[in-house]
DNA sequence: GGGCGGAAAATTGCATTCATTTTTTGAGAG
DNA sequence: CTCTCAAAAAATGAATGCAATTTTCCGCCC
């Protein structure tokens, strides 16, 4: 069984994209059809494809991807466990609606892993991992510099991945891609394009941040990263989730 | 259904005991006799019925709940995603054995996590929240001065479960459960009874925590529980899993 | 016109069944 | 006696079947 008999679930163009730094989740789930329909439903629904509070159909689904239904329930299970849906007795699963308290919640979350990662990068990291951040740094300024929002996004978000990279720690990445999941469903129209203020700002913090990952300053990069993360929450605060999946960007 | 005719598994005094500010895990995953499968078959495998390394017997399984191999098979892919065990394709589900590096790196996520929790509950605890600590506290100080190992740890793990609670953020909880549960099955015979020295630092440390509290110096707090898991971790070191389900306390 | 009640349809949860794969077993060769 | 290899036995992964619950739908009453 090869999981083919299905129309892809077209619109992936988001995360597609940011795919460079796929995590491999857990390794024993990635292989084993099991695991691939796990990635598989996961995307479609932190893609949108499912809108936000709604039931998940698992007739649907089952068609959608040529399985039956014993397989797309454990693979909800697991989703449910992961915080993406919710299961109601009886009553099947719905997509977890993101509540402006759950959402400040799992920012926090992100914030505190981030911390943790600044913190083991900096007692980890090799040279060349520093050197690549640095040159990422530069490339992220001079997009700061000519307005470029595409790249400077590109080159923030790799970033941010590079440090967790570099803090080498399997359970922290699962973690760390769990709850950027959860979170990617959430769409904030916290453009810097219409934020001047807070563009300048991030782009501030990530020089601390690049100072303190230059020093081997650990707890100084997890303050500063914790805050940044809190900073970029801030500026996104009171945004909704949108259905359609088409830009995959997120503000920081 | 009703999961009935099996030993019901104890000495989870940790977790329910603390059930006052409600530790739900997944609300949605609690209810519904999955849930109940869940929640024993994790307890079943953390209580070290079955040896480190060693396959989980589904059909053995199957007959000690009483159920079938559906919602066992559905509840052994949550445990699966959650890191207590691995699956092999077409060659079934083992329970995770956990490599020195492993570990390592489990205690720095706890370690990054209860930084979090001290930060987030230096904003938000209450007055009230911060007595009872304070109180434990000093029954755990008077437990060191009379050398009483068991109510030094009672004591100890009630301080680090209400920090958590009092950082109030949900996803956090969850995590901080999930990895607490992974870490439950190692047996660290750092017996402070044979380690004076790190009692004694362990005690110097929650001085130095419950300062930073009183002070709600969160990025303080932070640092010094992230320092005291690590030292944690360190006197305990090099010690492995035991499969007898008896004792079930933690050192500190 | 707007609810109300109840039967039909759909959906859920779990058990059972079936096709594969892995593991075990045992006979025979070296 | 040990190793090899094939067949039997067992286990896994997934599909299907079935009882129970929920949702939908439609005629009926107010």
């Amino acid at each position: 069984m090869v999981l083919d008999p299905v129309t892809e679930p077209e619109a992936d163009a988001g995360l597609a994209a940011i795919d460079g730094a796929r995590f491999p989740a857990f390794p024993s789930l990635v292989k084993s059809l099991h695991g691939e329909l796990l990635a598989r439903l996961r995307d479609y629904i932190v893609e949108g494809n499912l809108a936000a509070g709604a039931r998940v159909p698992e007739r649907m689904l089952c068609e959608h991807f040529g399985i039956s239904r014993t397989p797309l329930r454990e693979a909800l299970k697991v989703l449910a466990s992961e915080g993406l849906i919710e299961l109601l007795p009886n009553r099947g699963a719905r997509v977890r609606q993101l509540g402006a308290e759950e959402l400040v919640d799992l920012f926090d979350v992100m914030g505190g892993l981030e911390a943790l990662a600044g913190r083991l990068a900096c007692e980890k990291i090799t040279p060349e991992a520093y050197a690549e951040i640095e040159r990422l740094h530069h490339e992220m300024y001079s997009s700061y510099m000519r307005r470029d929002l595409h790249g400077y996004f590109a080159c923030n978000q790799a970033i941010h991945d590079r440090i967790v990279q570099a803090a080498d720690n399997e359970p922290l990445r699962t973690s760390y891609a769990n709850f950027a999941g959860r979170l990617r469903r959430v769409r904030y129209s916290a453009n810097l394009d219409e934020n001047r203020d807070r563009w300048g700002e991030a782009m501030r913090e990530h020089e601390e941040i690049l100072d303190a990952l230059r020093r081997r300053a650990g707890s100084e990069l997890s303050d500063i990263l914790f805050r940044h993360l809190r900073n970029k929450r801030r500026a996104a605060e009171g945004r909704e989730t949108a259905p359609p999946p088409d830009d995959a960007s997120a503000a920081s």
